[in-house]
DNA sequence: TCGACTTTCACGATGCGTCAGTGTAC
DNA sequence: CGTACACTGACGCATCGTGAAAGTCG
């Protein structure tokens, strides 16, 4: 935080550094260190990389910097800022107009890279929150229920995976559902929470494999699933039919689906073909 | 990416994998890794971490993992995917029931330092958008500019530093700012520009330091300076007078400024200053 | 002479990737 | 006998923090 306070020398010392620092043109490492707010030991390492060395040595091999290093250490510390890492910002600064490396397309780059960053912070934000909802309802959560909320929601399907799937709607399904999801996650509580519950129905269909698919728990298990199925079929047979297609089809050999989607869809595999013999059950 | 191409094996190979590989109830670590989309070394890792023990070493030392391993690989993983340290992870692992680190007190934590994260990463993504912005009006863009923009962006004032400003508005005043902020910075975008064109002035402004401030380019710099102050003032003049009289104090010895708030105006200082003296030649 | 300041050297932490050299299984 | 797989050990990455031991400045 504050490197003068981490070096606790005697308050009021300030590493002999006159009242405006401005009036002296070269400084030790302790002052230019205070000065820019970085620490001894990140001044020596830059010093060590390359990175910014001292305006000068003098004869006892004392660090001495001036003013244009204060400059330089300010390019360094802002690039920092914005995440560039100490190699990259030591080759926009070497070049200096070699044009290698061009600051307009280091924002840019820099930019997706935050995006994408947070994108990926907000949906594991999202899936936590989800399990603490959860937790909340129930009194307790699972591991694979923390992990099948994370997948759900940190899921991105790859085109492959888009295209394959879309081969089992008709356009008009697809167009339905693309209207019918805002209402079906109306926001990201609600997506949250529909994951939660997808998750945890998981993990307890998980638990009751071994038992009979025509048991009542089987049966009160394969209702709620179909519950939350129709929350996204809308009780459209239609769509039910589709997707039951769809699930049947990740495995065929003939036409499996990509990997990320079979990897999406394994961890859950198992409780799917149980519902199944539960519902096949029920019909009989 | 992938355990099985970074391992370039021969297509179809799959480390002698069966089809169903839990047809097996014993994994070599090659077969474990693959079925369990890590690498070979990172289980290695695991293992002398104490994080992850194989089932059982054979006669030859090779790791034997088996189904209680992929168990507490996922919750591993899972953990991990919510930002969890390693040595957290074994510390919620190791204690089954020992009760220091409870899950739900983790989930929290975890939540609220991802979301300080995402926070600061916004911060960033719209400091460099307000770089790009003000790159693309006026073709080029200096560091300082830069640094200038995630300074006013980032700044997270103190309590301190929040107490210190009040004292010099009275209630109304504050009452009518916080009532005016949500127009003068509409959205992100629009602080972002309002940042970028604080950060170009003031750069352009220290770039005209040794100048006289009553030549018409100072007098120009001074004008754009009172526009950009006119959006936070609004046109009135005592907040005008509340807002010179605090810069004015900020290295006051009676009343000074607290340090992050003082670190903050640092940088503008003398500019701040050339403009005061511009408006001064201005009045004579 | 004393203490604040400086130097270099070197280990630690994070989470593995990537050789190098060698042994094992099929 | 070949080769895919396994092993251990060690260095590298990024970014310093944190001493230790010793020299310098005022």
């Amino acid at each position: 935080m504050n490197a003068q306070l981490k070096r606790k020398q005697a308050p009021g010392s300030l590493n002999s550094m006159p009242a405006n620092p401005r009036d002296w043109s070269i400084w030790s490492i302790g002052q230019f260190a205070t000065l820019a707010g970085v620490t001894i030991r990140t001044l020596r390492f830059y010093d060590r990389k390359g990175l910014l060395r001292p305006a000068k040595i003098s004869e006892a091999g004392y660090r001495l910097y001036s003013t244009n290093e204060l400059l330089r250490l300010q390019h360094i510390l802002t690039l920092k800022a914005i995440g560039c890492s100490l190699r990259t910002i030591q080759m926009v600064l070497e070049q200096t107009d070699n044009a290698s490396v061009q600051l307009p397309e280091l924002l840019a780059q820099q930019r997706c890279a935050v995006e994408a960053e947070i994108k990926n912070l907000q949906a594991v934000a999202q899936a936590i929150a989800a399990a603490e909802e959860q937790l909340q309802r129930l009194g307790e959560i699972s591991y694979s229920s923390i992990h099948t909320i994370l997948k759900v929601i940190t899921m991105q399907p790859s085109k492959e995976s888009q295209e394959w799937t879309k081969q089992f709607f008709t356009g008009e399904q697809h167009q339905a559902l693309a209207e019918a999801m805002p209402s079906y996650m109306k926001n990201e509580a609600e997506g949250a929470k529909v994951a939660a519950d997808w998750a945890n129905l998981i993990a307890e269909v998980n638990a009751a494999l071994n038992t009979d698919p025509a048991s009542p728990t089987a049966q009160a298990l394969a209702d709620r699933w179909m519950v939350l199925v129709g929350l996204f079929t809308q009780g459209d047979k239609g769509r039910l039919n589709s997707l039951n297609t769809m699930y049947a089809s990740t495995d065929n050999p003939n036409n499996p689906a990509p990997e990320d989607f079979q990897d999406f869809t394994a961890g859950m595999k198992p409780a799917m073909d149980f519902v199944q013999k539960a519902l096949a059950a029920r019909k009989s």
